[in-house]
DNA sequence: TATTCCTGTCCTG
DNA sequence: CAGGACAGGAATA
């Protein structure tokens, strides 16, 4: 908008940190909704993700979203839940249309990284696709897991390929 | 089977 | 500012 850069004018975050049966991860919300979901292997790691991807913004411990964690390390084991979030991610118009179509997928379900090009419109970028998929903010909760290659295979996991593995046999066995 | 191009973003030189 | 790398895939030789 007005001076240097960034993609949103973030104040400050309200950062949940716990524990999942996928590992250790950080909530960071604000204005009420989820601006993020990331997994790490400790609370620096975590904390230094955050700040990484939201570089304006002041990141504050909050015991305010302590039900906000429990919520969230519950869709980690029972991914089923994930529509009765509120969410905000930050991206580009392309990102978020990725994003969105992702949403649409029910949990069980999986499709390829071209079917989600052709959901958006943009046939030919599946690569991008890929690309925008591996800049999701909210892990989880944006089902990027529930992509995987046409060719087969589990595909590649920003998280992790056991992550995504564990995710997959989870929601398969619904 | 091995290249090459496609497409959006990010990272590096 | 230019070039390369990516969580892929289709087309071409």
């Amino acid at each position: 908008m007005t001076s240097t850069s960034s993609k949103l004018p973030d104040r400050k975050l309200q950062v949940g940190l716990g524990d999942s049966v996928l590992g250790r991860f950080a909530v960071a919300a604000s204005g009420g909704r989820i601006v993020a979901i990331v997994f790490g292997r400790d609370d620096a790691a975590l904390l230094d993700d955050l700040r990484r991807r939201f570089p304006d913004a002041s990141l504050a411990a909050d015991g305010g979203v302590a039900d906000l964690v429990e919520t969230v390390a519950g869709l980690i084991a029972r991914p089923a839940m994930a529509a009765s979030l509120k969410l905000d991610p930050a991206g580009t118009a392309f990102q978020k249309s990725v994003w969105a179509a992702l949403r649409r997928l029910p949990a069980g379900a999986t499709a390829s990284y071209a079917d989600i090009a052709t959901a958006i419109g943009a046939p030919k970028a599946v690569r991008a696709v890929a690309s925008a998929c591996a800049a999701n903010p909210i892990a989880v909760a944006i089902p990027c897991h529930r992509v995987r290659p046409k060719a087969g295979g589990i595909g590649g996991y920003r998280w992790g390929a056991e992550r995504k593995a564990a995710l997959l046999r989870a929601e398969a066995a619904l």
